[in-house]
DNA sequence: TGATAATGAATGAACGTTCATTCAGTGAAT
DNA sequence: ATTCACTGAATGAACGTTCATTCATTATCA
């Protein structure tokens, strides 16, 4: 319902249904009408980042790591659009999850990000001297507008295609030389 | 108002206080609350995207054009603090604002970068053969992403010097090679 | 039968919007 | 010069609606 019809616009009565409940019951299990969002927020992020953890610790070099964190994110996003779309435009932005938690979830994705770079360069594989905390946004940011465009456009196209070249376009850029 | 609060927190009462009149005044200006926004958000973007295309057409050169855009864009969101919050928070995603009107919005800016694009690859300083569709949110997505967390931490730092490191990242992206 | 869970109608606060009323400013008439 | 009628912008109290939340009642279960 929250990503159907933004979380404001959603009425309990309608989760309540939804859930197959009386509009009560829903206030045995949950504070009040913010917190089924941040339950919801923070059961997706644990299970989410788990598997972004794995899908890193698979790989062996950096390139590898990235490719298979970006493809994860994606395809995960992609499994779960509802998932994607309360991310993307409420509990992100609006201030209906808990502030502090939402920069924490940023930094945990950034510190993965960060580990990356950290191991390529070490490994030769990616340049030294660069911004790091610039770095880090360049990615987050390509990814994070990658995703929302396919949630405005509806979820037509296929996300995890937009992977290998998205990387590609990391390590590359766009200048010829 | 709309940027401390949020679109919805923020009350008549409150902008009617603001704005140094009574409540039923508003309505003899604006159809409704969220008529006020988006307003606000079409008087904005029509004067800052004269300001972009300007600032582009000021360079002879793809890059030189795209730091210009870059910096412009940039340095009208730390000008306007209040208006880069409703930007990035409430006007491109929460429904308060006509989404045909924002994905028109979004268009002109892909559509500038296309065409910054094009230079590039014909003036040899942008390679051929990559997905141009995702090359333009690449560029489009961090940048947004360096304006989101200069929000979130309240303004502290300087924007408009990201600038430089970014379209660096652009050209020659992480690599090292 | 006692305990626990679920119900859904009732409540009341919040707030966008309306509209009868006010009143400063303008110009015509005396 | 003074009065008077008119205008229309501004006002803010009142209205009506929406909806999150509560709680007395009912159902389920061990």
């Amino acid at each position: 319902m929250f990503a159907e019809q933004g979380f404001h616009h959603a009425t309990i009565s309608q989760v309540a249904k939804e859930a197959g409940v009386a509009d009560g019951t829903i206030y045995l299990y949950f504070k009040n009408k913010a917190d089924i969002l941040s339950h919801f927020f923070s059961y997706k992020t644990r299970l989410v980042f788990d598997r972004f953890r794995g899908a890193v610790d698979e790989a062996e070099n950096a390139e590898d790591k990235l490719r298979n964190l970006i493809r994860r994110h994606l395809l995960e996003f992609q499994r779960d659009r509802n998932m994607a779309v309360v991310f993307q435009r409420e509990a992100l932005l609006a201030r209906y999850v808990n502030e502090e938690y939402v920069k924490e979830i940023t930094k945990m994705y950034l510190d993965i990000l960060e580990e990356i770079i950290r191991l390529g360069q070490a490994e030769g594989t990616i340049r030294t001297g660069m911004p790091s905390g610039l770095v880090k946004r360049y990615i987050l940011g390509a990814v994070n507008e990658v995703i929302n465009t396919w949630v405005v456009t509806g979820g037509k196209h296929d996300l995890v295609e937009m992977a290998d070249p998205l990387v590609a376009l990391y390590f590359e850029g766009i200048g010829s030389r």
